[in-house]
DNA sequence: TTTTTATATATAATTATTTATATATAATAA
DNA sequence: TTATTATATATAAATAATTATATATAAAAA
């Protein structure tokens, strides 16, 4: 999947490895990420397979830059995994819901410890997505009026985050309050 | 992790490879999953550590039942996890906002199509968790009053599933309707 | 002045996970 | 009666992902 993930930002425009890592920790990074080590691994298989092309840009006092390109086989099984249904639920991972489950035997402070420290957490990143909806796609469509509809499809990303993170920190609330009385 | 997960589940009883799998679908399936070969190889490994034995129980016109029962250094790793703070979010996959993400060349109904389907599957699996929590603490107790702050813990995982699933139907709804405007 | 951050790429080693396959039987459902 | 589901374990092969490491320089911050 990396491998199309790739491919979408490539389709936008050319981009090196290091800028790929941080297009994708900027804007899908909520939903999607990869290690850079994995993002340089995946971009040769894809050259391999010859869905990218890549060229070398000399620098002064810095190793080249590789920009890769997407090709028009790389375009067609992008077009194509779009296009494909997504046909089950993601099963997330979700590693303080594992520890809670088996954290029935420990001490009352230990559990609530482990759920604030988190809800910190989840406080924290809740901030990351204040930006107001109206503003950044108005701002986008200034500049790039062809990506309006991308902007739309960007921003519902953004408001998952945001009913994500509000749900999340409502039910450790709720599972705080409920340690504090039943434990 | 799924070695901890593994350990967990041994901690209330001995189980063999396909009853752990059989107990994680039904139980942390919603937020922790394996396949059942990464079952039977992390066992394997888990056994060499000697994090747990094994003894295998003959049976008629079957395969034997190879059970395995953790031992006290796979109960002092279980206990020192859930100790360990969680420090991070996790950063989960989601399949469909990727798409989504990339979709904004894709024609309208394509995209609504998409939408639906999902839409579909969550509806579904918000109907798997309609147990009512009171109910459920009520049986695991009266049977087995020492599970009592288990139970609730696993009653909390039972709502973050609950919750999680209306917030993403909400979304959808929400995001059906901007498609539908916008594009 | 020393450390950190940013710019840039790349590989090795390990761990985690999935997919596919093999074997074998009994009970149940179509 | 045929196909599927449930019971049971196991390995091979492939893919995905993480961790660690190496190299090199400039700018900015502590």
């Amino acid at each position: 999947m990396l491998k199309c993930a790739l491919l979408g930002f490539l389709k936008y425009q050319p981009k090196t490895g290091y800028e790929l890592k941080q297009t994708m920790d900027q804007s899908t990074g909520h939903f999607w990420h990869a290690k850079q080590s994995q993002i340089y691994t995946t971009l040769k298989k894809l050259e391999q397979d010859k869905f990218v092309i890549s060229h070398a840009e000399p620098q002064e006092s810095r190793p080249d830059r590789r920009v890769y390109t997407i090709t028009e086989a790389g375009d067609k099984v992008l077009q194509e995994w779009l296009l494909e249904p997504v046909t089950k639920p993601d099963t997330t991972k979700q590693l303080l819901l594992l520890k809670l489950f088996f954290s029935g035997k420990l001490e009352k402070e230990a559990i609530l410890t482990q759920l604030r420290l988190i809800r910190n957490l989840h406080e924290q990143q809740s901030k990351l997505y204040k930006t107001s909806t109206p503003d950044f796609i108005d701002e986008i469509t200034a500049l790039q009026p062809e990506l309006k509809q991308d902007a739309h499809l960007w921003d519902a990303a953004r408001r998952f985050g945001v009913l994500y993170e509000k749900m999340y920190i409502d039910w450790l609330d709720e599972t705080i309050a409920m340690v504090d009385v039943e434990f």
